[in-house]
DNA sequence: ACCTGAACACCGTTCAAGT
DNA sequence: ACCTGAACACCGTTCAAGT
C-alpha cells in the first residue's frame, strides 16, 4: 500500500523483448490490457500462498487471470523474471517504518528480523528469494540500510558490506530451514519424527544430547541466538567503541 | 572412496515400497541388475556437474544410466528422494580427515570451511543440498561433529545445538549465494554488472560506497570474514574461558 | 526380480493469427 | 496493442506386460 515504489522499471532494455508495457493503459485507444506486471506479481503472490512454489505454475497463474499462459510473457520474459519480480515485493515492507532505536547493533538486529518476518510472511519465500537476484528498489533500499547502519556505527565501507553479507546470509540460511521444517518439507514425514528415528545415541552422542533443542519449534528463539552471535562479534570489533555512556552521534554527520 | 559409510540403509522402511534392493547383486540367481543405488546416484552427481541441478531430469539420469525411466523408481520413490541421498553424499567427505587444531574455535571453522568446500565442490551442489534434509550418515555425522567440538569446549548442550544451527544456516546461506554469483545466476547477464547499473549513488550512498566489495569475486575472503563474526561471538559466550593455557581436555572424557 | 513400453497429466515457451 | 489457439519439446510418475 501506500507509496510503494514499482518493482521495477516498465520498459526492458533488451532487444529481444516487446515494446514496453506500462502499468496501466498505455495510449487510451482500445479496452484496456487485462495484464499488468504489478497486478500479475500480486496475483502471482496470492497463488503462491495457495499451491507453494512446486505449485506455481505459469498456466496456473494464467487462468487465476483468466488469461492463456502465452498472454504471461508479453510482461515477462521467462518464469524466472517473474519471480525475481515477486522476490523484489516481498521485501516491500520492510523499511516501511522507521528504525528508532538510538544502538546501531538494535537498529541492525531490527533489519534482520523484519527481512526473516517478510519472507516468512509468504509461503516458500525463501525458496524464492533465495532462487533468484533481484536488483529493484525494495531490495537495494533494504541492503542500503543495513550498510548505512554500520557505517554510521563507525565502520568502514568495506567491512559494513561484508557485515551486511553476513547477516543476510544467516537470515537467508535460517529462515530456508525455518520454512522447511515448518511445513514438514514438501513430501514426506514431518522432520522431528524422522530425525529422532535417525539419531541412535551410540553413534550421535552429541547430536542426541542437543535432540531436544534440535527439534524444537521455537524458531524465534534460534535466529535470535545466531543473530545474537553475530552482533557480538560485530561489536567487539566496531572501530571506537567507547564503553559506555554518550556515543551515540554518528562520526559523518552527512545523511 | 577408502571406508566411506554407504549413504543410507538398502532397505527402506514405509511399507508403500517395493521389497528392498541392495546395491549390489541380492539373491544370486539370474543375471545382475542394472541399477542400484549407489551407482545411481553416483552418475547422478556427475550429470548434476554436467547439466546443473535444472537439466537434471529423471529421464535424462535414466539414459545416462541406459535404462528408461521408470526403472528408477524401483530404487527412488521420488526424483526428492533421489536429490536427498545426493545431498547426503555431498557431506562424504567432510569426516574423512582429523580436526588437528587444539583450538576449539579453529576446529569450528574448519568444519565450517569443509561443508563448504563440500557443497562448492558440484555444480548446485548448495542447491541440491537446501532442498533436500538427509538424516544419513555424513549428514548426521557431521552435525554431531559440530555439537560435539561446542561441547568439548563447555558450551551447554542446548547453546552447542543452537550455534551449531548458525553456523549451518550461514554456511548453507553464504555458499548458495557464491555458487549463484559464480555461475551468473542460471539465465541473464551476470549479476555485478547489473549490481552496477542499479545503484544509483544518488539513491543509494552507502551500497555506492560499499560497491566494489559487493562485486567483489574473493568469495572466501568473504566467508572467512562471517565465520570470523561467529566465532567471535561464540568465544565471548564461551563458558569458562581460561583466558590462555591449558585447558583442552572436555569436561565429560566419556567417548 | 528387474526392466520395458506406453501412457497420463502435466510443464515452459513460442508464434502465427485474430481482434 | 494485446491476447488466443495451437503447437513444440519436454517433464515426473505409474503400471501392465515382458523376460
Amino acid at each position: 500500500m501506500s507509496a510503494a515504489s514499482t518493482p521495477s522499471p516498465p520498459s526492458r532494455p533488451g532487444p529481444p523483448s516487446p515494446p514496453g508495457p506500462r502499468s496501466a493503459a498505455t495510449t487510451g485507444r482500445g479496452r484496456p490490457p487485462k495484464l499488468d506486471q504489478v497486478r500479475t506479481v500480486e496475483v502471482a503472490l496470492a497463488l503462491l500462498d495457495d499451491v507453494g512454489l512446486d505449485g506455481l505454475t505459469m498456466r496456473r497463474l494464467a487462468e487465476a487471470m483468466d488469461v492463456r499462459a502465452g498472454a504471461l510473457y508479453r510482461y515477462f520474459a521467462t518464469k524466472h523474471e517473474l519471480l525475481t519480480a515477486m522476490a523484489e515485493v516481498l521485501l516491500a515492507d520492510c523499511l516501511d517504518r522507521p528504525l528508532r532505536s538510538p544502538d546501531w547493533s538494535e537498529r541492525l538486529a531490527e533489519l534482520a528480523r523484519r527481512m526473516r518476518t517478510a519472507l516468512l510472511a509468504r509461503r516458500d519465500g525463501a525458496r524464492v528469494y533465495a532462487g533468484t537476484h533481484a536488483v529493484g528498489g525494495h531490495t537495494l533500499g533494504f541492503a542500503d540500510a543495513l550498510i548505512g547502519v554500520l557505517r554510521e556505527a563507525g565502520f568502514a565501507a568495506e567491512d559494513a558490506g561484508r557485515a551486511a553479507f553476513t547477516v543476510t546470509h544467516f537470515t537467508l540460511g535460517h529462515t530456508l530451514e525455518e520454512q522447511a521444517a515448518r511445513q514438514g518439507a514438501e513430501p514426506g514425514p514431518v522432520d522431528p519424527e524422522r530425525l529422532r528415528a535417525a539419531v541412535t545415541p551410540g553413534q550421535y552422542p552429541h547430536l542426541a544430547a542437543a535432540l531436544p533443542v534440535l527439534t524444537s519449534t521455537d524458531f524465534t528463539a534460534q535466529f535470535e541466538f545466531g543473530l545474537g552471535l553475530l552482533l557480538q562479534g560485530l561489536r567487539a570489533l566496531a572501530p571506537g567503541t567507547t564503553p559506555v555512556e554518550s556515543g551515540n552521534t554518528p562520526p559523518e554527520s552527512g545523511g
